[in-house]
DNA sequence: GTCTATACCTTGATAGAC
DNA sequence: GTCTATCAAGGTATAGAC
């Protein structure tokens, strides 16, 4: 993990190349001789910096949800009306989608199976730990009062979990929309529904 | 393709062995090996039935994406009104999803990539069709009032089209609730919205 | 921090016997 | 329709010079 003083150490770079590869050709397809070309070295070289490819995704993906997931709890813990934390959730989403294109689609596409090995056993712990997130705050819509009381919960969460995520296969940072106004209109679909 | 007299000839059989694995782990991390191994065979044997790896993934492809679309175009050219038809749209993909889960999720994780090679061009120009299909029942639903007037065309269709197919993530044919109790709650989700 | 050189393994695929 | 046997290509990773 680099400084504050070394804000794009070689280290760091290397990472950023590897993580636009593996969400364009996914992990599997993506080898250390894409990487090294992509980065103008030989694949050897890479080896001087990690010891294996697994423990680049491994680096990506699992710093990507330490910064994820520090933002949920702050807005979890925030005494907001459930409405407005709902909303809050789903645009830091959005955001992430922005800010971390690549690092969101390798755990859109590679986490289910990635997920069974032990090294990356914390990715279904995150899993989990998201879930209770969306749960417990359509819960408490649903007890307050702002969100209808005939949802069913789980599909309810899987609805905009899916919803949210899955928006990192189209957007494309600074082309057409921006996160913000594809969140206002995912959050007044969700919300009131497409029809009249 | 096997003929009626034999629903269950050895070449299917080996697909949809096949299918399953590349459902599950994806294609490129799928060996023939795999397949051979979970079949009973030798990989050797494999090619006795098939050109190449390529080719099971093609024909699983092309064969679902065929009756797929038939009943798309089934949809479009009946005369019932705009919602009717979204509606239908969106319960014929749920039941693809059930049944034929693997071929969906294949198509879901591999197009993208593999829509890029000439082989598989064929993947891009149903996802150009497909859009056509929900554009075109959007805007009827706009133009005849049955849908809000205020919606971004392009982003509602990705909204509906996103919801839909990325259910083939968590849903599992027969455990839980059916196909069509989901899509009855997605349905009404996209059309009523989950707010009071 | 990168290169040269290379070891070792896994993979998709083939040819011919049974 | 499957097995035996085998290959060439391409994959990850290593050791030591520069």
């Amino acid at each position: 993990m680099s400084a504050v003083s070394t804000p794009e150490s070689r280290r760091d770079q290397l990472l950023a190349i590897a993580a636009r590869l593996f969400a364009e050709k996914g992990f599997k397809n993506t080898t250390v001789r894409d990487i090294a070309d992509a980065a103008g070295i030989l694949s050897g070289s890479l080896y001087h910096h990690f010891d294996s490819k697994e423990s680049m995704v491994d680096e990506i993906l699992s710093t990507f949800q330490e910064a994820l997931f520090a933002q949920y709890d702050e807005i979890l813990a925030s005494d907001e009306d459930a409405r407005t934390k709902l909303e809050r959730a789903v645009r830091v989403s959005f955001e992430a989608i922005d800010q971390h294109p690549f690092e969101v689609a390798i755990y859109q596409n590679e986490a289910d199976y990635l997920g069974k090995f032990d090294r990356f056993r914390y990715l279904a712990d995150r899993n989990t730990q998201s879930r209770q997130v969306w749960v417990t705050l359509i819960e408490e819509g649903v007890r307050t009062g702002v969100l209808r009381n005939d949802l069913d919960v789980t599909l309810t969460y899987r609805f905009i979990r899916d919803t949210v995520w899955v928006a990192v296969r189209w957007y494309r940072p600074g082309r057409g929309h921006t996160h913000t106004e594809v969140a206002d209109q995912y959050v007044r679909i969700l919300l009131d529904g497409i029809s009249t």
